[in-house]
DNA sequence: CCAATATATTCAGCATTCTGAATGCCTATT
DNA sequence: AATAGGCATTCAGAATGCTGAATATATTGG
């Protein structure tokens, strides 16, 4: 049940970076648009895109495509128990992240202050 | 109290690497002294100390001096609450880590096998 | 003091990761 | 089909990490 250290080891890598780490801790609250990402990390979109590359590529993140975007969500169940353990509990009462962007959840509500 | 995404990254950068992950494993079941870490990974000595070093420097460990060996221990209260979420609870009641290597533990009590 | 043992540090070559810039690929609208 | 928007990929230089070999330090015993 308990996966060997080079297994792990490759979970922590892929947490081993700010920027990951941060969009990780958006996506505990659900599902996130890459536009949202974008908003709240001050980071361009080639940027974002290529953290999600090294996430959805150690399997810690799947995706889901809506019309031109696309939502990310946590795929792996490490990754909830791993932050859980050092950021606390997930706030998942929170109202999901938003932005400001042009996306249609952006457009049809209000904008939200993103930390 | 959460720390910034940045601190937290160079915790898992410090856990990202197998050798390290099994290093810390060890030390979940209390002190262990160098030659033990070197016998149960089967790595030179050098190799260990510097993994070591890494740890240390990071502040995961602390190691304590007695005669010529060196014990080391955790001292960071994250490491154990990771090392649970994906390992599970730490088996305290299991016996120290010994490795038939030279030093008081090992010379004074019997050899037990290390996974 | 000298030798032996246990651990730490330094060094150097190689591999990997980081980051921004440029470009490509879908999808929706007209 | 043409355009534009949203996201993904590729590329290259700089920075960082990995690992073994050699060497240094500290402690114990003779």
């Amino acid at each position: 049940m308990t996966m060997d250290h080079q297994t792990q080891a490759e979970l922590f890598k892929a947490l081993a970076h700010p920027a990951r780490l941060h969009i990780l801790t958006l996506m505990r609250q659900g599902e996130v648009c890459v536009c949202h990402i974008e908003a709240a990390l001050g980071r361009r979109q080639a940027y974002v895109s290529q953290q999600l590359m090294v996430l959805r590529d150690a399997g810690l993140v799947a995706s889901r495509k809506s019309g031109l975007q696309v939502y990310y969500r946590l795929a792996d169940a490490r990754v909830e128990a791993v932050l859980a353990a050092i950021y606390g509990p997930s706030a998942a009462s929170q109202p999901p992240v938003l932005a400001g962007c042009s996306c249609p959840a952006c457009s049809t509500l209000a904008i939200e202050t993103v930390n």
